[in-house]
DNA sequence: CATGAATGAGAATTCATTCAT
DNA sequence: CATGAATGAATTCTCATTCAT
C-alpha cells in the first residue's frame, strides 16, 4: 500500500541563486529520467549531477516525489500549452481540430518519449495523490470540452461515456504508439489513422 | 541504463515441500504486487510474507526479476489461453470473434487489474530480456495472424502497418480502460465501442 | 581472532561409492582452488561441482576447513614422497643432493602453483592448527635432519640457527620463485643459484 | 577468476569532522587485520569497530578492497620512506648498503609482521590491479637500480637474471623470516646470514 | 542558504550448516 | 547413506533524509 508522499513544493525559490538552484536539480532530473535512470534517479544522484549538495535539494523539495510531480507537471504544461490552441481555436470545423489534435499529440508524446518513459516507471507513487489528480483533471476538463462541443448533436445518448471513451482511445493510443521510436511521418499516419476512425464514426467532417 | 537480469529460473521444485514452497513464494509476489506495493516487493518481503527464509528464495529464483517474469509469464499464459479460442475458432465471421475478443481481453485484463498495473511497475527491469520479448511475440503473432487474414482481402495497401496499428489500439485501449475499476457492463460497452469502430470502418460484418 | 576449526576428517569412507563420493569431492575444490576461485571455494559449490549433494560433504568432513586441511595433506604427502628420496639416498655427497633438492622442489611447487597458490589464500584459518603444525613439523625434521647431517662438520656453532634459516631461506625462495609462471629452465637456473650459493659458502662440494 | 574492483578512492575528506572519520575507519581496519580476522574484515564491523555508520565507510571508499589498499599503500610508503636513504645514500660501499638494507627490512617486516600477514591474507583481490603493481613496481625499480649498480661490473652476464633472483631472495626472505615472532637480534642475525652470502657470492666486500 | 558530513534502515544476495525423508 | 530442502546469520552496498557549521 503505496504512502501517499507529501509532494507540495516546499518552498517556491526567490532569488536568482536559488532559482538557478532549483533549474539545476530539475535539469539533472529530467536528464536522469530520459535516460532511463530509474535506478539511478535517487535525491543523491540528481543533486550530484546537479551540481548541487543534497541538503540543498530537500531545501527546495520536501522529498524526491516532490521533484518528479514538479517535473510531470512542467512536462504536463508544456504539452497543454501546445494542444489548448488547437482545441480552442475556432478557425476549423470539428474534424480538422479532432485531426489536428491528435496529429500534434501524438508528436507531443514522441518529443520526449524517454523522458515520459521515466517519469511513467518513476510515478508509480504519485497516481494516488489529490495534485497529480488535479493536473490530470485539468487535460480531461479541457479535451472532455472540446469532444462535447464537436459531438453533442450527434451523440444524443450517453454523452459522457463516449467522451470518455473517445479520451481514452486517443490517450492511450498515443502513449504506446510512441514507445518505440518512430519516425515522424509514421507517428503521423497512426494519427491519422485513428482521427479518421472517429471521424468517419461521428460523422464530423 | 538498465542491466538485463538473469531470468532463467534456478532449480525445479522436485518435492511437494518444495513445489509449496514455491507457490509460497509466488503468491506471496502476487500478492505483494497487487496492493501495489512496488516498494514492498523486495525479496526478503516477499520471503518473510511467503513464511520461508530468503535464501529459499535464492534456491528456486536467481534474482527478484526472474520471479517476476515467472509471474508475468504465468499471467500472460492464463491470458493466451483464454483468448486464444477465440481468434482460432472458426466457428464464427471476423466482426464476431474481433468483438469477442475485444470484450474478452478488456475483461481478462480487468480481472487482475491490479495485479497487471503492480507487474507493468515493476516490469521496466524484464523489457529487455528476451525471454520477455518472446512471451510478447507468442501473443502478437497470434493476434497479428487473425487480423492479417481478417482485413487480407480489404487492405490491399499497408496490411502490416494496419495490423500493428490496430493492435496497439485494441491493446493500450483495453490496457487503459481497466486501470480504473468499473463495472462490467460499463467495460463491455467500451470493448463493444472498440469493436464497433473496427467493424464499421473495415467493413467486417 | 580466527576461530580453530575442528580439522579431523570425520569419518573414514569405507564403501567403495563412499570413496569415490570424498574423490569427487577433493577433486571438484581441487579444480576450483585451482581456477584461484577462492570465493568460489564454498561447501555447496563444491559439492555441486563433485556432483554430490552438500549434506554429503557434511558427511565425510566436519566443515570447510577439513576439506582444506585434506587437500593440503595429501599435497603435502606428495610433495614429501617426492622429495624424501633426495634427502636420503645416500648415493650422492651433500652438495649433490642439496642441488638436486632445491630442483625438485622448485619444480614440484611450479608444477601445482596455482592450486598451492588457491591453498595459501585459503587457508589462513588453518595456520593455527595442531594438525597443520604436525605437518610442517614432519617436512621440517626431514630437511632440518639431512641439512644438520651435511653441515654438522663445517659449522661448529650455531647449527640450529644455520640450518633453520637456510630452511627458510630455500623455501620462501621456491614459493616466491613459483608465484609467477616461468619456464622449467628458468626455474632450474634460479634453484641452481640458490644451491650454488649455499654449497659455496659451505663448502660443500 | 577474481573481479577487479575498483580501487581508486572515492572523496577526500574536507573537514576535519570528516579526516578523523577517515582516520578512524583506517585505524579501526589496521586493528582488525592485525588481530588476523580476516574473516572479520568486514565494511560492517570497520565501519562498528571504527564507530562510524557503514554508509560513512562508502562515502570514503567505493569498496573494501579500496580501504585495504589504502592501508597497503600507506604501510608501503612508510616502508619504502625507511628504506630508500639507505639504498640511495652514496655514504657506504655496496657492502655496507647491502647489509643495512636487508637489516632494515627485515625489521621493518618484523615491526608489523601481523599487520602484513593480515595484508597479505586478504590482498588476494588486489593483486590484478593496476594500482596494485603500479605500487610494487616502485619498490622494484629502487632495488633492482641499486643492485644493477652495485653488481654491473661483477655480473656480466644476465645481469637482469641475477638481479631478478636476489630480489625474490631477500624479499621472500625477510617476508617468512618474520611470520613467526623472534627477538631482534635473531632478526638481525638472519639479516646478516643472507647478507653475507651475497657480498661473499659477489665479491662486494 | 549552502555545504560537508553523517546515518538509520533496508535491499540483494550468499554461505555454512542441518534436518527430514 | 544420500538427497532435497531449508535456514540463521552475514555481507556488501545504497538511499532518503537530517544536522551542524
Amino acid at each position: 500500500m503505496a504512502r501517499k508522499p507529501n509532494i507540495a513544493s516546499k518552498k517556491q525559490p526567490q532569488q536568482s541563486r536559488s532559482i538557478a538552484t532549483v533549474a539545476a536539480i530539475v535539469e539533472a532530473a529530467t536528464y536522469i529520467l530520459t535516460r532511463g535512470g530509474l535506478a539511478d534517479f535517487t535525491s543523491n544522484k540528481v543533486a550530484e549531477r546537479a551540481g548541487v549538495n543534497v541538503a540543498s535539494f530537500y531545501q527546495y523539495f520536501p522529498n524526491k516525489e516532490a521533484l518528479l510531480f514538479h517535473i510531470v507537471q512542467r512536462t504536463w504544461d508544456e504539452q497543454l500549452a501546445r494542444l489548448e490552441p488547437i482545441l480552442t481555436s475556432g478557425d476549423a470545423g470539428p474534424a480538422e481540430r479532432l485531426r489536428a489534435f491528435v496529429r500534434e499529440l501524438i508528436l507531443v508524446e514522441a518529443a520526449e518519449a524517454e523522458l515520459r518513459r521515466g517519469m511513467r516507471a518513476a510515478s508509480v507513487e504519485l497516481h494516488d495523490t489529490p495534485e497529480f489528480k488535479a493536473l490530470l483533471a485539468r487535460g480531461t476538463a479541457l479535451f472532455n470540452g472540446f469532444l462535447s462541443a464537436a459531438l453533442g448533436a450527434r451523440v444524443p445518448d450517453a454523452l459522457d461515456f463516449t467522451v470518455e471513451t473517445i479520451a481514452i482511445l486517443i490517450t492511450s493510443f498515443t502513449e504506446r504508439a510512441t514507445d518505440e521510436p518512430r519516425p515522424t511521418d509514421h507517428l503521423l499516419r497512426q494519427a491519422d489513422f485513428l482521427a479518421d476512425l472517429l471521424i468517419a464514426r461521428f460523422d464530423l467532417a
